[in-house]
DNA sequence: AACTGCTATGACACCGATGTCATGACTTCG
DNA sequence: CGAAGTCATGACATCGGTGTCATAGCAGTT
């Protein structure tokens, strides 16, 4: 491979001209700057970033860490892998800063984690960010000194910078949708609780009632989905037969994700109901491939996992550049409700206006 | 960031004593290396790649390049990301090796992928992996020089190593097992047949076809998506409409995708039809969602994703090495069938014995 | 003519590791 | 006891760029 040395060989001049070409930084006589610029393309010259960060110390590398970090080994249900839309939102905002990403995937096993970081130290990353594959808390064994840490999709004990979705204003939002479409008995039928989306989730609905006035019914908000390999459906089968048979049963029923619909989409079919007439029907997660596949289509909520992705990046980029930023603990992104078919609005008027970026497709 | 000067004046020896504790290349005394590395710890200090390269040329990175490539700039339907399983192949391969993975993502624009490849260049990675987000052929505008590459997923005109999956096979294992599981009349839905793996699977089928001895009846043979914008689903609804209106119906009808066959769901039981009893039905993509969720569970066909990229980064470390591996051209790698639920067998017995890696579940 | 100011360029040290070679201490063997 | 061999260690050059400083050439000013 070339060295600048090979090039202010073949140009006649020093290594340094060479250098001033590449980096525009003191002016280069118009003749020189040719004669180099034509060895350099002959060369087929590439400035090695090595030997350049030796002296400025500026690796213009990002080290992004996947998976692991997990307190739950077991895979979740698949809710549209949000991992790969935080990375590009990432890679998104590092490529236009010129910067280039170092990805490491622990595959799941946490243990990986110091091991990955310490990689990444070696290559001298301006930056770590760490990217949950679903909402939770997580304590990293860091050892990453000071280099600047941004944490996605999950938060630590002890206040590290970190983006997570706003899984409260989320359902809030979707809540207060339906309510003003004209529907009153909201059911909502939830992930396992030892998720934190799921409380926080629940915090949304409840305000969300509240807000409207419509007084809470216990008997609305059931758990029907557990992340053990023993929940064979059962549970939603359950959860939907005991509302169906409330005296005051639900015009609407919410799922903790887009799969959870797409089962009660069969569940309720088979009970003789059709969606949305006799009842309707909203997801979570805007995991398109059901919520658009499905007919009718799924009301749902996005969560805004590119959007995090962007964030966490432009606040790692301020980290590097000092700027601090301040931020002491989590930031929340909320993201938009996507008004389908699935939900049918009980009141006349359409005097749902939707304040809240709502689509409507 | 400390340094090994640093290190080498806290233990009071040469620097280069500091190194051999590092890399245990030569002896070094007890005494001498409890000390190293007790004023390692104390300063933290983690070696600098950018210098150790320097001196080996061995950066220990790997380019990898996502996205774009892709001709058609239109997205695909979703099918389950495929580039992300391949990815987690190449990573946990690469991970093993010791190398460390550097990610650029298009973004769906190839026009960037020089710069990409250029970045890479500067960093001196010790081989190029392109992966693409579906079959396809790709054109790749390289100036990657003599720097080893890979195609996943992908192939193009000059015969570049290139992993892509074996979508003739897999749909050719697929309908053998339906033969053998006593169908005779299999009904055969596709997708766009501008895609590379249509036309692949297509010669899977009849080739099944031919080797059972069951002649092949272009009625059942139908194209029922298109990748454009106005195809609403009509196209599967006629292509069912059709083959039910034969003399001699299917008696299972095998989808281009999972997502096709989540649509034929509901479509076969707005026809009165019940699945299997009625009529079975098979996807491809094994896009886990969709089959384990639907009831009943979707017979598929895997593509071997995680494979690929596993295989992909064997290659190019193989390649690396300088074992050069002589591999002309393309590498096909199958994937299994995974039997389900939602095919019945005709006959009584369970002659049913699958040598072809099948699973069932 | 002497001085100032600017442009264009080169010499040289340096970043942090490692390869090469040299050296001193100690062991082993004839 | 001296020669040869092993062990442990250090001095120094080197990788490929960039920062610092010096210098030569030339125009403009007084």
């Amino acid at each position: 491979m070339a060295t600048i040395y090979d090039v202010a060989k073949a140009a006649s001049v020093s290594p340094k001209t060479v250098s001033r070409v590449l980096n525009g930084d003191a002016p280069v006589g118009r003749k020189t700057r040719k004669a180099v610029e034509t060895a350099m393309a002959e060369l087929g010259y590439v400035p090695s970033n090595a030997a350049r960060m030796m002296r400025s110390n500026r690796s213009g590398l990002i080290g992004l860490v996947t998976g692991a970090l997990s307190q739950k080994l077991e895979p979740m249900e698949p809710t549209g892998l949000p991992d790969l839309y935080i990375v590009q939102g990432i890679q998104r905002v590092m490529a236009d800063s010129g910067k280039t990403l170092i990805i490491a995937d622990t595959g799941g096993t946490s243990a990986k984690v110091p091991q990955l970081v310490r990689t990444f130290l070696q290559h001298r990353v301006e930056a770590l960010i760490y990217v949950a594959d679903y909402h939770q808390q997580v304590t990293l064994d860091t050892g990453a000194g000071n280099c600047p840490v941004v944490l996605v999709n999950c938060f630590d004990a002890d206040g590290t910078t970190a983006i997570v979705p706003d899984d409260e204003r989320c359902q809030f939002d979707l809540v207060t949708d339906l309510v003003r479409s004209g529907h009153e008995r909201i059911a909502y039928f939830t992930l396992d609780p030892a998720m934190v989306a799921t409380e926080l989730r629940s915090k949304g609905y409840r305000a969300a009632l509240e807000a409207a006035a419509i007084p809470y019914d216990g008997a609305l908000e059931v758990m029907a989905r557990r992340n053990v390999e023993n929940d064979d459906g059962g549970l939603l089968q359950r959860a939907l037969d005991s509302v169906l048979a409330l005296d005051r049963p639900p015009t609407v029923m919410c799922c903790g994700n887009d799969e959870m619909a797409l089962r009660l989409y069969g569940l309720i079919r088979s009970r003789g109901l059709r969606i949305p007439e006799d009842v309707s029907v909203a997801g979570f997660d805007n995991y398109r491939v059901i919520a658009e596949t499905l007919y009718p289509p799924l009301t749902t909520v996005e969560l805004p996992y590119l959007a995090m992705g962007q964030r966490a990046a432009e606040i790692a980029l301020g980290m590097i550049k000092g700027e601090d930023e301040q931020l002491a603990g989590s930031e929340m992104v909320p993201g938009p409700v996507h008004w389908r078919s699935s939900v049918t609005a009980l009141n006349s008027v359409t005097k749902l206006r939707s304040n809240t970026g709502s689509t409507f497709s």
